[in-house]
DNA sequence: TTGAAAGCGATACCAA
DNA sequence: TTGGTATCGCTTTCAA
């Protein structure tokens, strides 16, 4: 059943001379054809220049700016495979955390010619699926995922695609593929310890309802419980955080009866907030209320030099996401395929 | 010249049988062989249901969920010229302004079924000429810029592009083709009219050193001159602002003399860390001290009752420039081609 | 309402 | 080092 194809095309431009829409973009024809050579042979100059003879190179590189030609990477990437992008899925971009992680994320791959493009999953209204059936309708080379916990679909969608994928901001013993990241559980539990030991026995949270937040609270409270610390006072807070809720937070955890003692809150956010809070009180802090914060967010710390923090490292974490991806879509070997960034308890206003 | 072509592909997959890559995604003709149709129908199916038989309609679709088919839409986009993707350049995702303007922008598109490709001007190390083709090689339908100053390589891109352009976050009686944004010279003047007419004699500035806030001070000082406000102290800061610089900024300005009076930030971020170096040495706001920020950034005015701000209205800019855009992709008429979303001085803490 | 054929603008593969 | 030809997976155009 061979079919057979006859191009109208002898040649020559045909311009349909109506007004000039998106499509009307000079094409690698169009070059060749100025510089004299072949389509092939401008796609080599520009993609694999080392293979180009030097005066080729110059003839097409005229070429190439005398018609202001723009590669078309839909036809490139269709023709390759190969799209030189990567797709990011977080909470949102409005939250500083993510924002800055997909900063670091997106330098990282920006120097390696590849581009990110975001998604947001925030939106209760519009299914994990949907914006994650979309985001790989643009077939990208690679995915980054926050959290690790999907839905059976989305694990469906994404083995489908069959691209390397990175879970970030938790870890998991059985990852799609990668993850890089770091223990909740360990936060939980490191911040427990390091609250005893100073020989705090009120302890006060402000957590957003957010599922890992909920998580480092738990384990922190239970672990509290065996060393013996039972006098808490937990306030609770809707998404997205912002320091008048940190504020609030703090005002009603003294009004349910903390006096002194210390505070552990689910971002820095909230953490600012609460020391808004104590500032306009006049409370010292740490020596009437000391707050712990997550995520380290950097301006955080020299704003408040009294803030104390569990300091993620998001500009590595953004960038260790970036390089195992990259290695994975380069098809390189990867040492590790669970990597823990880790995480610091950092204590300020000790002195 | 006519070419013959022959389809060595007789019917039956034939997969290639080793590691399966991102090519191997099903396609629409698998789709359609499976559904007993053409490989258009299924196209239909997808973007025009209505033109395609219910019973037809019902087989095509039990057929792509068993396939697990995912569109592709590198192809699709190639072969219609409509990417159903916008692009947008900002300076900065990690600053809230920008991160949540776009989160408005986005939202609106996606609701009309488009994708945001978003693109960070503001790194130096990478012109704006090179961000902007990697942007434009992709084909979005129509791209957002802030700002309205570009380089005349950038003017010549976006305008071979011929695509819907909309520049945001400033005026020009003279767009690329849509502008919605806000006069930053009429702050300069309301603010220090504002300033004037409440009598303060002393005022003080923390401004970042970005090309629009340069610009708003400018135009402040010398109107505050002409009311005849002569005892000014500056401060400017690099950026990115953060809240840091905004308590150094308040204290260098009580160090080089300034007492009581006002203090006008080039953003609510600076203006929160110079309400929080107040706060800290137990200064009133605004009794004392006044602050006026700008942006109007959600949960700064809640956290500090006392701040007041210049209103932007971002999640309006960003509706409405995603409407504009929309309206000139699909080619429906505007009425204007500027449009000024305006911006309001907000006093609080007067009470 | 459905389909056949011809591209869209690039790259892969194999020759020259 | 350069080029010819066949795709990549979809939509458009025109017919039936």
């Amino acid at each position: 059943m061979a079919r057979t194809r006859n191009h109208p095309r002898e040649g020559g431009t045909r311009r349909r001379g109506g007004s000039s829409r998106a499509g009307d973009a000079v094409t690698l024809e169009e070059v060749a054809r100025l510089a004299g050579v072949s389509t092939i042979t401008v796609s080599r100059a520009l993609n694999q220049p080392d293979k180009v003879a030097a005066g080729t190179l110059e003839k097409v590189n005229r070429a190439i700016s005398q018609t202001g030609y723009v590669p078309n990477l839909l036809a490139g990437g269709l023709a390759s495979k190969k799209t030189r992008m990567v797709a990011a899925i977080v909470p949102s971009i409005a939250n500083l955390v993510y924002a800055e992680t997909m900063q670091y994320f997106s330098k990282r791959l920006n120097e390696f010619g590849y581009q990110v493009m975001l998604g947001e999953s925030g939106y209760p209204e519009r299914s994990e699926q949907s914006l994650l059936s979309a985001i790989l309708s643009r077939r990208p080379d690679g995915i980054l995922l926050t959290g690790v916990n999907h839905s059976p679909e989305c694990r469906r969608l994404l083995i489908g695609a069959r691209i390397p994928v990175v879970e970030t901001w938790d870890l998991t013993p059985t990852p799609l593929d990668l993850v890089v990241g770091f223990s909740h559980e360990r936060i939980g539990l490191e911040v427990a310890d390091f609250i005893a030991a100073r020989g705090y026995r009120r302890v006060g949270t402000i957590s957003a309802s957010d599922r890992r937040a909920q998580y480092r609270e738990k384990i922190m409270l239970e672990r509290l419980q065996r060393h013996g610390v039972t006098e808490t006072y937990r306030v609770q807070i809707p998404v997205p955080s912002d320091m008048r809720k940190g504020r609030d937070g703090l005002a009603e955890l003294l009004q349910r009866g903390l006096g002194t003692g210390v505070v552990f809150c689910s971002s820095d956010t909230l953490a600012q907030g609460a020391l808004t809070e104590c500032l306009a009180r006049g409370l010292k802090v740490p020596e009437q209320i000391a707050i712990i914060g997550f995520g380290d967010q950097s301006f955080a710390a020299d704003t408040f030099p009294a803030l104390s923090t569990v300091r993620i490292d998001r500009p590595r974490m953004g960038r260790v996401a970036a390089d195992a991806l990259l290695a994975r879509i380069d098809g390189r070997p990867l040492e590790e395929h669970v990597i823990d960034v880790g995480f610091q308890i950092i204590e300020r206003g000790t002195t």
